[in-house]
Parts: structure tokens; sequence; C-alpha cells
DNA sequence: AAGTAGTTTCACAATTTATTGAAAGTTTGA
DNA sequence: TCAAACTTTCAATAAATTGTGAAACTACTT
């Protein structure tokens, strides 16, 4: 295979994975663009290689930085901003994480908190009550085990989580 | 608050959760009102309940039941089917990997390897072995630590994990 | 301070995804 | 075997999400 045709390949898979992620698909292509570039690109490069609008460049390079995904780096002598993707999967999986686990767990949390002021008068609002109860407990569970996922680091995941949940 | 009330949020709650995870908002709805449903319901009362139209409501249940988030049950003398929600949270979590990880990781692991026959002649396609090769060993280790994670059973996940993961 | 290079915004357009509802298909029991 | 009860399908439509591009904005340079 020629190398065009793989980068090529790369991205388009990349973002039907992202889209599945919370990534809109042009906004995970071109963080595979930057991870198969060899050097940084300006948003005008982007633009091109990816046809598409300067606006949605920007919208989506800009939600890419948020997401700690890719950083703006700044050229010796150029008024431009080029851009390099995060080439550690495990720090893209760690953000991305990061990021899921503030809006959804968080905002789910909020809400169950919220249902247990239903009052337990009748058997179904008791049985409401178990439901809800259970949710909880299995967020709090994930949530700290998440936290602790967050907060380890590459190495540990890559050479540790394997045979520990064994 | 009123036992209603808190049943409409939580449904409008784990709509948007599910959203993000691959079920549609009208699916996790189903899946969300069959959990607080103190007994199975029919086809129809989810329709009547969700305000939804049959053909909704039943490509809905039908995935649901792929999915094994709900099961079909038939009641003594009744011809109508009846439909219960999975219940503990571990299972539901389980079955959500599942489907993904076979409609995501195992097509992109299929990508990489094709992507493997970009001969690395120069430095630039050298560079792009390297990064795809990077992926492709992440993508291993992911799949088999989702592996032994479905493996578990929830006893030990609820357990365990929380600790292990220290 | 005026011009230029670059970035951001946002109303509208295009695309993608979900929903409807009516027709076709299936199963059950008399 | 028929027809009532129920389920499934799918083309048309509606809703939601993404993308466009021109105009507004910002900041650097001379």
């Amino acid at each position: 295979m020629e190398l065009a045709e793989g980068k090529e390949k790369f991205i388009q898979a990349w973002g039907t994975l992202g889209s599945n992620w919370g990534i809109n698909r042009t906004m995970a292509q071109i963080h595979a663009l930057l991870l198969v570039s060899p050097a940084p690109l300006s948003a005008d490069e982007v633009m091109a290689q990816l046809n598409i609008s300067r606006g949605n460049a920007n919208m989506n390079i800009r939600a890419l930085i948020d997401w700690r995904l890719v950083q703006k780096i700044h050229k010796q002598g150029e008024r431009k901003e080029f851009f390099v993707a995060e080439k550690d999967m495990w720090e893209v999986v760690r953000n991305v994480i990061i990021e899921r686990k503030k809006k959804e767990l968080e905002p789910m949390v909020r809400v169950l908190n919220e249902l247990s002021t239903v009052e337990a008068v009748d058997n179904e609002s008791k049985e409401f009550q178990e439901v809800v109860k259970d949710i909880k407990l299995f967020s709090s569970k994930a949530d700290s085990a998440l936290e602790r996922l967050i907060r380890s680091d590459s190495s540990w995941f890559v050479g540790t989580f394997l045979k520990m949940i064994k």
C-alpha cells in the first residue's frame, strides 16, 4: 500500500472511531491528520488536506485543544499558529475519559441525588428508591475507579493493568 | 418530589446518558422506563408512556434485546409480549462494553493491520509505521484488558476492582 | 494609525440520524 | 382455513447535528 493511501484510510477510520466517543468525525480526522503528519500543520494546511472550511477547522481545532488532544505551537519567525497531536495513546484515552466523566458521570450523579428526595411512601416508590440507590452505588464505584485510572500513569497502565486485572 | 416526577426525570437523564454510549435516546429511555416499572410492560404500554410510535418502540425494544439490556417475557394466558429491563448495573455496563468492543475496537484493529502493508521506504513512511505500531500495541492491550473485564463477574468488580486499581 | 496576516463567530445550508405510520408479515386459536 | 391479535418492515418525513463562508475581530508591523 502507498503511504498516501494509508494515511487516507487511517484518517477515515479514526474519524469513524472518534464519532462513537463524543468526538465528531471532523474533529477526529484532524487529530488523525496531525498524528500522521511528520511536522506541525497550520490551520490552512488542515483545511486543504481535509477539504473543510476555515470555520469548521477552527472550531474543531479549538475543541481538540480543550480536550488536550492537540497542542498549539509557535514557530520561530512565523506568525501563524501550528498544531501537533498528542501521540501517546494512553494520554489520548486518559483525556477522553476525563472529558466524558465530567460531561456524563457527574451530571448523572447530580440527578440521582435529586431523585433521592422522592418520598418512599408506597411500595412502588420504595422500589424506585431501590433502583436509584443501586445506580448511585454503582456510579460512585465507577467514579472512584476512573479517578484512580486517570491519576495513574502510562507505564503503569501498559505494564501492570493487564496483570492486575487477571 | 413526587414519584411520577422522579420517574420522568430519571427517564430523561438516562436517555441523555445513553446517547453518549451508542444507545440512542429513545432506546435508553425505554430501558429507563422498564427499570423503574414495577411490572413488565407491553409494547403498547411503552408507546403510551413515552409517546412514541409503534415502529419506533418495536425497533428500539429489539435493539435492547440484542444488547441484552432487556428481556422478553411471556405471561400466562396473554398473547402479548412483555418486557423487563436488566437491573444489575454491572451486567448493563458489561453488555454495553461487549457491543462496543465488537463494533469499534475490532474493526479498528482490522484497519490497522491493513495499514501495516504500507512499505516503509522513506523517512515519512517509517514514521507512519511507528504511529500505527503504537496504536496497534495500545489496542491489543485494551482488547485483552476489556476481555478480562467482560469475563469477570459482578461481585468481583464491585468488591475488588477498586482495591486493585490503587 | 493604517494595512496586513491571522483568528473567531454565527446565521444559514447541508448532511446525518431518528421517527412515523401504514402496509406487510406472523402467530394463534376456533 | 380464516381472521383477529400482535409484530415487523421501510419509505417518507422530521429532528438534530455538523459544516460553510463571509464578516467581524485581534494583534502585529511599519
